[in-house]
RNA sequence: GCCGGAAUGGUGGAACUGGUAGACGCGCCGGACUCAAAAUCCGGUGCCAGUGAUGGCGUGAGGGUUCGAGUCCCUCUUCCGGCACCA
């Protein structure tokens, strides 16, 4: 065989091996057991970035895997290509997003294929297609018709200047990030998907997810937002009327220590309120400013104005006021809150803001009373005190007194309440899936029919940063009613990437199929097996298609499937730095590869410059992205390692959970040990046959045992010690001066196969030229011989008061009494314990031996 | 702010259910080969003291449980992810 090692032939031939065997193309085999396992698909930005390599590796390692473990794999790919990046770069380079898109498609597909992953290409998808997104449109008019789709006002980024709606991304410190004009908060309608009928089932459900980690259910629990407590009204007259003003508590037992309510800005109270107080109205007003994430609103200043107007307490009938708040949020409950300032932190600084009275009725841990500063006891639960009737109740049995009582008054009672919300999918831009309705004067909003879908997005428009160009598009918009026939407008609004992404691993089961969403295939290969990719998705994304999927059981699509996938990897990100400019009025983000740095010694950045010597602003560390323009591409390692190399660097680098901070240092190591594998190969295969000498039977421990490790690694999906795994065995193999005898070739089979998940071509090249077979990929996964394993001595640690002071070899078979025996006749107890008294001897079978003194 | 994570040598990371901390790499130091360099190979490498055998210290910080803690418990710090229109 060829004595060096190139990777360019070598990747290209086994590439074309498997493209001529059609080695990856799934097939249904109802005979055997299958294994769907599918990566996040990607964005096409552009170019795969690492994070891309780290995640589509890992799912190649498991398909490889699995495959060799006797399974009918399934691992797709296609590409998640609606979205606001076209958008943008169809502005900056005046290219139509579609264009833009498709391009990006092609090179990045040629990367993937250049990085030999084992995808089974016939199942390709993009969403911008409309033989896919069409099926978006199709269910999108079976929820409508059932009321899970519905229209209602949403709250966005409103942009005064270019009269457009932004995304929160597109909002930087509370501007507009191409006008630098202050963005408002505005309400205009748009359509929901009602995933909050779902919400008892969506929770309920994670408990039986042993496939996800705990972690990421934990994070969706939290997210549902599962609370029970009591919802009650405080009545009040306006306009002539008796009206009611509800709220939504956790801390019921509380309600005798309200001294105002609080109501969000948007309440309807508050905007009655406005009407004859001009301060509220100023204040409503300014509540406008400022965007509208809850992050934005979580950290801005509490504040707040009297609306003049108070409302009675159902239980005690005193006047309560009635407050606006900045910090009350419309969305959650009833949009407005009691205000208990003694046992909630929020009220507490409130009310010592206002001047409100603060009245303690619960005690807690640290008194009867609640001094400034505010502490953590304040909230904690405790009996009821100055709350009448209620005094000397705990919590639970104050929360049963209190709804009774509301409930006999007809003003409220316990009621479940729930965090989430239903999932506005409007979106007032181009490049997305059309929403299938047409408004007509006289029949409303109407779903386009089965028979006209899909409505089809033009792919020749460019956008211009001043709104939708659909809606300036007449041969868009105008179209005839479906219900009376007379003229109407098609809706303009594009539905979230979301959507797309929420039920497309259901579609790579039967992509050609132009006559129904899903058919049998699904049934077939759903659920996904093994779901690879960001932690940064552990809500969204997996909550919507967890809620997707649900819809589409109850279409009858995939009947008996629930949950989309059975079990869940998330990979930690790939973080790099960021650097930008705000260099002529506008922030522009440097590429790390083109910043120069200079460093304090403890390795923190003191100054960043540009390669053309321009001033760099170093922002953190972070997720790489396209926004910041902090992706690293792997082209260059490609190139210059060939796929493999660059596989086993990213494995080899950290387990797939952690983050990792990018760096490419050590690049080499994995570049050598590949070398390194081939020579030995090389020099193996020209080695005459010989017989085993005695140090064999060491050698041949070693490499099982460090096989079992890596076999138990493998399950825990903890590849990095994989890697480590195939290291260890060829430093084992290279040490054993026994030539080519049946332990090293053992040994190197067992290599071989042990590796060929991680860089296949290599691995593939090998175990032909070396004769073990026609294909590793067919070869059997390597286990362990129990015989090897064997050893008729252990090593036991040896411990004086827990401090490890040197080693004993026994015999397998030596039991409590022998192993006491020998350590009295060792010199290290005539060193350690020579004239002490020997309080207690704990023995960790086959491991450690401690000495208590 | 709220929810979820993470922190181990100069560096990426390893350590089975609480049992020899630093596997396997990178870097660095020394050596071999070479006219020389690259590549390759061999040896060393947590920190401090000591010529040395050895001893002390050591897993973000501070407490605790235990014969024994990187691992379990409490408090804190810093960093990362998410927060519903980035994907």
């Amino acid at each position: 065989m060829q004595e060096s090692y190139e990777p360019r032939s070598i990747e290209r031939d086994a590439q074309a091996f498997w493209n001529r065997a059609g080695s990856f193309r799934a097939l249904e085999d109802a005979s055997r057991p299958k294994y769907y396992c599918l990566s996040m698909f990607p964005y096409p930005s552009g170019k795969l970035h690492m994070g891309h390599v780290r995640n589509y590796t890992i799912g190649d390692v498991l398909t490889r895997y699995y495959r060799m473990r006797g399974r009918n794999v399934l691992q797709p790919m296609g590409w998640d290509a609606f979205g606001l990046p076209a958008e943008n770069a169809a502005m900056a380079n005046s290219v139509p997003p579609a264009k833009w898109t498709y391009d990006n498609i092609a090179y990045m597909k040629g990367q993937l294929k250049s990085l030999g992953f084992a995808l089974d290409w016939e199942r390709e998808i993009a969403t911008c297609h409309p033989e896919y997104y069409k099926w978006n449109q199709w269910l999108f008019t079976r929820l409508f018709n059932k009321g899970l789709a519905y229209k209602k006002t949403g709250v966005v980024n409103w942009d005064p200047v270019d009269q457009t709606v932004l995304a929160n991304e597109q909002v930087i410190d509370g501007r507009g990030w191409r006008t630098g004009a202050l963005v408002e908060k505005r309400e205009i309608p748009m359509y929901f998907l009602r995933i909050t009928s779902y919400s008892e089932e969506l929770l309920a459900a994670l408990d039986a997810m042993d496939g996800w980690p705990e972690q990421v259910k934990l994070m969706q629990k939290n997210w549902i937002g599962r609370s029970e407590g009591v919802r009650f009204g405080f009545p009040y007259e306006m306009d002539g009327g008796r009206q009611i003003l509800y709220v939504f508590t956790t801390r019921a037992d509380t309600i005798m220590g309200v001294t105002f309510c609080a109501v969000a800005p948007e309440h309807p109270l508050a905007l009655r309120a406005a009407q004859d107080n001009s301060a509220v109205a100023t204040f409503i007003s300014q509540c406008r400013a400022g965007g509208v994430t809850e992050a934005e609103i979580a950290v801005q200043e509490k504040q707040g104005v009297a609306t003049g107007l108070s409302v009675t307490h159902p239980l005690s009938g005193e006047q309560v006021p009635v407050w606006v708040g900045n910090y009350v949020l419309m969305g959650y409950g009833d949009g407005a809150v009691m205000g208990v300032p003694a046992h909630d932190e929020r009220d507490y600084a409130f009310a010592l803001k206002y001047g409100l009275p603060i009245k303690c009725v619960i005690r807690h841990p640290a008194g009867d009373g609640v001094p400034a500063p505010w502490r953590a006891e304040y909230a904690e639960h405790g009996e009821c005190i100055h709350s009448g009737r209620y005094d000397g109740l705990d919590y639970a049995r104050a929360t049963d007194a209190i709804a009774a009582d509301l409930s006999a008054r007809g003003l409220g009672g316990k009621q479940l309440q729930w965090r989430l919300r239903d999932w506005g999918i409007s979106r007032q831009r181009y490049w997305g899936c059309p929403i299938p309705i047409i408004h007509c004067a006289h029949c409303g909003d109407v779903p386009v029919p089965d028979a006209q879908l899909p409505v089809v997005l033009p792919e020749d428009l460019v956008p211009d940063g001043s709104g939708n160009p659909l809606a300036k598009l007449a041969s868009f918009t105008d179209c005839a009613c479906p219900k009376c026939a007379r003229p109407a407008k098609r809706e303009t609004d594009t539905m979230d990437t979301f959507v797309d992404s929420s039920w497309y691993f259901a579609r790579y089961c039967c992509p050609d199929n132009h006559r129904s969403m899903l058919d049998e295939r699904a049934q077939y290969w759903m659920p996904v097996d093994q779901y690879i990719g960001g932690i940064e998705h552990a809500i969204l994304h997996l909550l919507y298609s967890r809620f997707f999927t649900r819809a589409l059981r109850d279409e009858h699509l995939l009947p008996g499937v629930s949950e989309p996938f059975a079990n869940l990897l998330t990979q930690g990100m790939v973080l790099a730095e960021s650097y930008y400019s705000d260099a002529g009025g506008r922030r522009t983000w440097i590429n790390p590869a083109d910043v120069e740095v200079a460093r304090d010694s403890k390795g923190r950045i003191l100054a960043a410059k540009t390669r053309d010597g321009m001033d760099a602003v170093y922002d953190g560390i972070g997720t790489m992205s396209k926004s910041k323009n902090n992706g690293v591409d792997p082209q260059a390692l490609i190139e210059k390692y060939g796929a493999d190399t660059a596989r086993l660097f990213i494995i080899f680098a950290s387990p797939p959970t952690s983050t990792l901070e990018w760096s490419d240092e050590g690049v080499e190591g994995s570049y050598r040990f590949l070398k390194r594998l081939w020579s030995y190969c090389a020099r193996f295969d020209k080695a005459a046959p010989s017989v085993a000498a005695g140090s064999q039977k060491a050698t041949r421990f070693e490499i099982h045992a460090v096989l079992r490790q890596a076999n138990y690694d493998l399950q825990k999906h903890q590849f990095n010690t994989v890697a480590s795994a195939a290291m260890k065995i060829l430093n084992a193999l290279e040490r054993s001066s026994g030539g080519r005898t049946a332990v090293t070739e053992d040994g190197l089979s067992i290599l071989l196969r042990l590796l060929s998940p991680i860089t296949p071509h290599v691995c593939h090249h090998l175990w032909r030229e070396l004769r073990f077979g026609e294909d590793v990929m067919r070869a059997a996964w390597p286990e362990p011989d129990p015989d090897a394993l064997e050893q008729d001595e252990i090593e036991y640690v040896v411990q004086f008061n827990g401090k490890t002071r040197g080693s004993l070899r026994a015999a397998r078979s030596a039991d409590r009494d022998a192993l006491e025996a020998l350590l009295r006749a060792s010199t290290l107890a005539q060193k350690h314990a020579a004239d002490k008294i020997v309080k207690r001897i704990v023995i960790v079978p086959g491991r450690l031996i401690n000495v208590v003194l």
